[in-house]
DNA sequence: TATAGGCATACGATTCGGGGCTG
DNA sequence: AAGCCCCGAATCGTATGCCT
């Protein structure tokens, strides 16, 4: 028989893969033969024919084993491609035979798959099988079209518990309402929330949903679910055909990330991806991601506030969260589908997945369609020692008028396509003409082979031209898709660079990746040369990026012009500052369009005072627009008042801070850490990391850091006014100085 | 089990040196 | 005179979050 649908989410189930396939008011759920291998270099496989073993109570055995032409690491090797009844065996053979030259036992055996097979996730699939019960047993599986979200029942979900400190405990407090989002709306409440749980799984099955939206509920609002569900005595059955959901994790950065599986749903968290992709919002929460998006507005609740509602307006709020996960959901979701299809991975999987990680599928996946075998991730010895990176540079703290901002297009892509940097290539032993010792560089790369890394990234830049050409033609959704197209080659293409410097990524290389950066500061120096040469005073330097003022005619065009004339590297004119302050290395301001752009100052940092970064925001804005020092002074000093007179809200000083680790691995005592451990304390509640708290000083005796507390436990008289009123002098006498210096030099002119 | 390095800033912890007291 | 304590300045190292 033959069926055609959307696949949208793939499984494991032994050695089967587990496809879900969405056809109009269908589900078809597939299952496809899959044989695991791993790939044995140089060596003989003797002891591993015939191999079997039992683990948790399987039977893990080597099934075949044949003799393949593969590139290993760019050379034409035959190698062993060996087969066996799971997946497990591989990495079982991989820890049994540490001396073996195995690679490939650990490679993600749906994204083989995916790739082995031609298939985009999402994409429309046309399959000849056998039913074998609920399922179809596949003979063959091939893309033959495209698909979207659009064709998929996607169910948007969120959950809130009032309570006393916004750290609910299952066993105390019981969900206030539960809210659904498909076609409609729904919201379940009831005073005991067992009655509500049994409403929303009655509901969830009866909508059936192929895709499962929501904002953080793996870590927070599943797992209280399973929780209260279980002291109720309820089974949640929210899986396809009535399975369970599952509770995981993923191991990061010392800590376990919750995850959770839904069988036969594409469960994706919007957490992670903000988490992720925008690390500079401070709290992460819905309506500041509302607001980054352009997505229209939401003002969040605090989960300690929650309490003051009436069940009225709580109801109303999940609502509206709910709407806001949507509209986030409906901006950003379009770039995690690119990415996916680009990586060949399921896209329930690509949100968990760190910039590293989709790099590192990507590359899997160029290096496996040319016949590559590359090392394991973490395979090759690290090297001793850092390397040195950009060129950083600034001529003199001060105010400057007419600055032009150029950077170079892409520069490290840009470097790695030029120069054909790829390590299989990289001091190659064909070549005798060390070709970058014009630049200074001892190192020298292949003029007979193109690299790999080359390859990929001249093979990414080429995409995404083609795709902004078409930009220019498309409108609508459409336009929409291409630019998340060109949006995901733009950011993999710019992490390559990073990888290859990733210790534990399977390019690694030490000398190559200081080789890029070192190119990077030999272009960006000449820059700065001919700069100055033509008539132009540089000011700063960053990377790939340079400032600069006119010293006659300020003709940034006529530069720009010249510049590419003599540089091979693209360079482009970001904007012209009508003024700029510049305080140090990475700290500065421009006036662009009559609007203030600040980077690195403490007003654009999450660890400052929301006051003090409001008043230093204020204080540059009348600088920049040409107000003096005397004026901008007086209004400092009114705000100053604020503070000695004790006449701010908490809220105000509250700064925020990212526990960054385990609290075991910290060695000193920061303000989150401390924060972490009084909430323990205290409190009972465990933060994990990447948490963010709002912080505020009290007064006592002792070192500031160890009178860190969460805002929520305190009010106005427990602060610490003279801590405040010391950062603020400190913040300001910074911020001002060089306007008062600038000042009296102009007095004394 | 983490894309890279470069940088400013805060602050706790430690070291150092001078002043003064003691026995 | 030597030894010790106290205190502040200087220095060191950790931590955070930013920039490209």
């Amino acid at each position: 028989m033959k069926v055609s649908g959307i696949l949208y989410h793939l499984e494991l189930e032994d050695s089967k893969v587990i496809l879900y396939l969405r056809s109009g008011e269908r589900r078809i759920i597939a299952e496809a033969e899959m044989r695991p291998y791993f790939y044995v270099i140089d060596g003989k496989i003797e002891e591993l024919k015939g191999f079997k073993a039992r683990e948790k109570g399987r039977e893990l055995r080597v099934m075949e084993w044949e003799r393949v032409k593969r590139l290993v690491d760019g050379v034409e090797k035959e190698v062993w491609k060996v087969y066996c009844n799971h997946l497990d065996c591989a990495k079982l053979i991989e820890r049994k035979f540490p001396t073996m030259n195995i690679r490939g036992a650990r490679s993600d055996p749906l994204q083989v798959f995916l790739i082995e097979k031609g298939l985009e996730p999402l994409c429309r699939v046309e399959i000849f099988g056998e039913p074998v019960g609920e399922r179809i047993r596949v003979k063959e599986i091939r893309k033959v079209g495209e698909g979207s979200l659009d064709e998929l029942k996607i169910l948007y979900f969120t959950l809130l518990v009032k309570s006393e400190d916004g750290f609910p405990i299952p066993e105390k407090q019981s969900i206030s309402i539960i809210c659904c989002l498909s076609d409609e709306m729904k919201c379940f409440s009831s005073d005991d929330d067992r009655e509500a749980i049994r409403k929303f799984i009655e509901y969830f099955q009866e909508e059936d949903p192929d895709v499962i939206i929501g904002y953080a509920q793996d870590s927070e609002d599943f797992p209280y679910l399973l929780r209260r569900a279980k002291l109720q005595g309820i089974d949640l059955k929210l899986g396809v055909l009535g399975r369970e959901i599952i509770e995981t994790g993923k191991y990061f950065r010392g800590m376990i990330i919750k995850e959770v599986i839904i069988p036969g749903r594409a469960n994706i968290d919007l957490f992670p991806i903000i988490y992720r992709d925008f690390p500079q919002l401070p709290t992460k929460r819905i309506g500041e991601v509302c607001e980054e998006l352009g997505v229209g507005e939401f003002v969040d609740i605090p989960n300690y506030k929650l309490k003051e509602l009436s069940s009225k307006d709580l109801e109303e709020y999940a609502k509206q969260k709910i709407m806001a996960i949507k509209k986030v959901a409906e901006k950003e979701l379009g770039f995690q589908i690119e990415l996916s299809k680009l990586c060949s991975l399921p896209i329930s999987r690509v949100p968990r997945l760190t910039i590293g990680e989709l790099v590192d599928a990507l590359i899997f996946k160029e290096a496996m369609l040319r016949g590559w075998i590359l090392p394991d991730r973490g395979a090759i010895e690290v090297e001793e020692g850092y390397y040195a990176g950009g060129e950083v540079w600034l001529k003199a703290p001060g105010i400057y008028e007419n600055v032009g901002y150029y950077d170079i297009r892409s520069m490290y892509p840009s470097i790695i396509k030029l120069y054909n940097l790829s390590p299989e290539v990289f001091d190659c032993k064909c070549c005798s003409e060390k070709n970058l010792r014009e630049l200074g560089i001892k190192h020298w790369t292949c003029s007979k082979r193109k690299g790999l890394l080359a390859q990929i990234v001249e093979e990414l830049i080429e995409m995404r031209r083609k795709v902004k050409e078409e930009m220019k033609r498309a409108k609508g959704e459409e336009y929409e898709v291409l630019y998340a197209k060109q949006y995901v080659l733009r950011v993999i293409a710019n992490a390559i660079y990073g990888y290859t410097g990733w210790s534990s990524s399977r390019l690694y290389k030490k000398d190559l990746a200081e080789t890029i950066t070192a190119i990077g500061r030999i272009y960006i120096k000449k820059i700065r040369e001919l700069v100055e040469k033509l008539g132009f005073e540089a000011i700063y330097l960053d990377t790939d990026g340079i400032q600069v003022i006119p010293r006659r005619s300020p003709d940034f065009q006529g530069l720009l012009l010249k510049l590419n004339k003599e540089i091979s590297l693209e360079v482009e004119l970001k904007h012209v500052a009508r003024r700029a302050i510049f305080f140090a290395k990475k700290k500065y301001c421009h006036l662009v369009d009559g609007k203030l752009e600040a980077k690195g100052l403490e007003l654009v940092r999450r660890d400052y005072p929301k006051f003090i970064k409001e008043v230093q925001k204020k204080a540059m804005e009348m600088l920049l627009s040409g107000k003096s020092y005397a004026e901008v002074k007086n209004y400092v000093d009114r705000a100053r008042k604020l503070i000695e007179e004790h006449k701010l809200k908490k809220e105000e000083l509250v700064l925020v801070e990212q526990l960054a680790k385990k609290i075991e691995m910290y060695e000193r005592s920061s303000k989150i850490k401390v924060c972490a451990e009084w909430l323990k304390k205290e409190k009972g509640i465990e933060l994990h990391r990447g948490m963010s708290v709002e912080i505020i000083i009290i007064k006592g005796t002792g070192p500031v850091n160890y009178r860190a507390r969460p805002v929520q436990f305190f009010s106005e008289e427990d602060l610490d006014w003279e801590y405040y009123l010391g950062l603020f002098d400190q913040v300001m006498e910074r911020s001002l100085a060089i306007a008062r210096e600038e000042g009296l030099k102009r007095f004394f002119k």
